[in-house]
DNA sequence: ACATATTCGATCATAAACGAACATATGTGA
DNA sequence: TCACATATGTTCGTTTATGATCGAATATGT
């Protein structure tokens, strides 16, 4: 369950986000939305009662659903005709050059993710949505980080549940990696990499797959600190996780193309949060920094960013003006006092683009579809943990 | 303090800006605009005002965001078509008629390529069918390889033709090159580049685009030549192309990947076939390789391999079996005796697939969509020039 | 029906955003 | 140089957005 989000929006935002939330599940409640946007209950009622003037929704004691007969008010320019209880699919939805008369046998796409509690409910949703959008089904496994049980649960998918086609965000590195790939390889239906990526085959060629440019993202973060003057820009990251290579190479490609100094500066590999040896861990990334004069400091993962900020302020050291601080990952870091400026991979824009791809793939009729990979960008969202003036 | 730009801009620059960013981020706020651009909020607010009035974006309290209707009017409404006394800014209040839904309109695509004798026919094909599968109307014109006379092209088919969004296949390198990515970024439409990549704004934030993974298509080669017990792997590319930096780069990559030897192994770089030194060139490839005892050769684009290939056999030199050549493109490769081994850059399906990104940009509504990058792979067609036997 | 728990909405208070009017540059052309 | 248009910032009263309070209206369970 994610956590309140809390950026502040503007008004009509809110009201697109109340929209959204209706059309995505149909019926929403005041109150989960008030704590959802971080507002007031009136608030949202005043919301739902104005997007109900304007025939957008209908208003009902406790929430709001979708308004009845959408297409007799015509007010709505980019959702009508949208017969009532089918939620979803404001979702970019691919076309793949196929023509409209094509056997459209609804499609059963199968997941595996290798956890339900962190980064992946949000492009888990962007699949739902993108899915609904193409009428395809989705069955979801999670596995852990184990090869071989992702093994069995894609067996289980493909024999078992049937599915067409799989979307996959398979363990690829170490030896139970390589194995897993080449088991994929010999799948008997198409797959799409999830935030990995692979090569296969004698020649190496790469595999099907849509992942988040995490290099670019990290190098956004840096050119933005260097922008802001920094001459020295460390990082740490999380050791354990699989973006955390690619994050390095990004802030390190950054730091060489703006001729940041790299010596002395702090290039730390850490446990998570929830390590017991983390308040430990947070001192010493402090200390580095203070030790090099680095002045400004890309943190992998939002939960261990907003961790060092608080230590920092119990230390006396002001963030942003003595600090700066960028958050690798979004998911949280609007929470933290001051809100911190983030590296925010879309994960919803991740799912919608795998079930393009996977559908894409499944209805090619030539047969001699290369291997698309998509690339998705990150986003910087500059808040108050980088720049010094208000915001 | 100075935050991300201070230099005073053209007022006509900065509501550029403003577009821009609403573009990018779908919202704004007055207040981050003001800081950002460095003016006084009310400054931002007219500039709003009179973007708003003319239809390219909307206002609401606090901020901007796009307009609701943006393919339908946004485009070509400035001059043409339309009377100056009716602002279209109150289409926000739909027309109840004529849009039930954006994906009825049909769209028009512009696209500049830089020839149309090689190389982009075929990725013409893909991007017609595409269109025609999505009904939409493509526009095309070709461009020499002058950043100004493609500028000229694409404020011809923004301004007069009206398209709604643009495949641009442009000059991205040298002065010129940075120039016209600026003069892209502060394009009215959406633009998707096609074979080539850019990052624009002060993070370096990737523009969309598709491109052929050149370097994992170089890459391939090699590794099936050293497949084949080739130790010395030699390229030759076409100086003047776009491709060949990415060529020589995976070439470089499967070389130290694989232990090959770089040292004395030809690495060239080329006039193409059709210049008068070509013959002279072909001889010193070919001695080149003799000199060093290189077994195998990359060759960039197929005619100079087709050349090579028969200059060897002049010279009694047998390919496969003295020299393995591999031509890096396929376009008439196959027609060769004996037929090479190619790599094979997908030119309809990079077509297809900037349709498709771009369809998706002009569909969506969320307008948070970030940035797709689609990355497709090359194909290693192995045929005779390179297998010894019967392949 | 009754009791209880929510939910709703009128009203007021506060904060932020807005815009009219005026003031101050910064050019531009006679 | 002056007259004049344009562009921008400042002040201040007005509008809009939001939240808190509290009595009324609406569900829900017995």
């Amino acid at each position: 369950m994610s956590v309140p989000e809390a950026p502040d929006l503007l008004p009509d935002e809110r009201r697109e986000r109340v929209l959204r939330a209706v059309r995505r599940h149909g019926t929403v409640r005041v109150n989960d939305l008030a704590q959802m946007l971080g507002v007031a209950a009136i608030t949202v009622r005043r919301d739902i009662a104005l997007l109900a003037r304007r025939g957008l929704l209908r208003r009902v004691h406790g929430g709001a659903t979708l308004p009845h007969d959408e297409s007799a008010t015509g007010t709505s320019a980019d959702h009508s005709q949208r017969a009532h209880g089918e939620p979803p699919a404001d979702a970019a939805i691919e076309d793949p050059g196929t023509s409209p008369g094509r056997a459209s046998r609804s499609l059963t796409l199968g997941m595996v993710v290798p956890s339900l509690d962190y980064y992946w409910p949000d492009v888990i949703r962007g699949v739902r949505e993108a899915a609904a959008g193409s009428s395809a089904r989705v069955v979801l496994r999670g596995a852990t980080y184990e090869a071989a049980d992702e093994r069995q649960q894609l067996t289980r998918l493909v024999e078992a549940v049937g599915v067409d086609g799989l979307l996959v965000a398979p363990t690829t590195t170490g030896p139970e990696g390589e194995e897993l790939v080449r088991w994929l390889e010999t799948s008997a239906v198409p797959i799409v990499l999830v935030e990995r990526a692979a090569t296969v085959g004698p020649y190496g060629e790469a595999m099907e797959s849509v992942v988040s440019d995490h290099v670019n993202g990290a190098a956004m973060a840096v050119r933005h600190l260097a922008g802001l003057g920094h001459q020295r820009v460390g990082l740490t990251a999380t050791a354990g996780s699989p973006t955390t290579p690619h994050v390095r190479r990004g802030w390190q490609k950054a730091c060489d193309e703006l001729h940041l100094r790299l010596d002395g500066v702090p290039d730390l590999r850490t446990m998570d949060h929830r390590d017991p040896s983390w308040p430990d861990t947070v001192n010493e990334i402090i200390d580095a920094c203070l030790a090099s004069s680095t002045t400004a400091l890309l943190v992998h993962s939002d939960p261990e960013a907003i961790s060092v900020v608080e230590r920092c302020q119990e230390r006396g050291i002001d963030v942003p003006t003595d600090l700066a601080v960028v958050a690798y990952d979004d998911q949280v870091a609007a929470l933290c006092d001051p809100p911190l400026t983030a590296v925010r991979p879309h994960r919803e824009a991740i799912g919608r683009a795998a079930v393009s791809l996977l559908t894409a793939r499944l209805h090619d009729s030539t047969g001699d579809r290369p291997a698309h990979s998509v690339v998705v960008g990150p986003q910087l969202i500059v808040r108050d943990s980088s720049v010094p003036a208000g915001g």
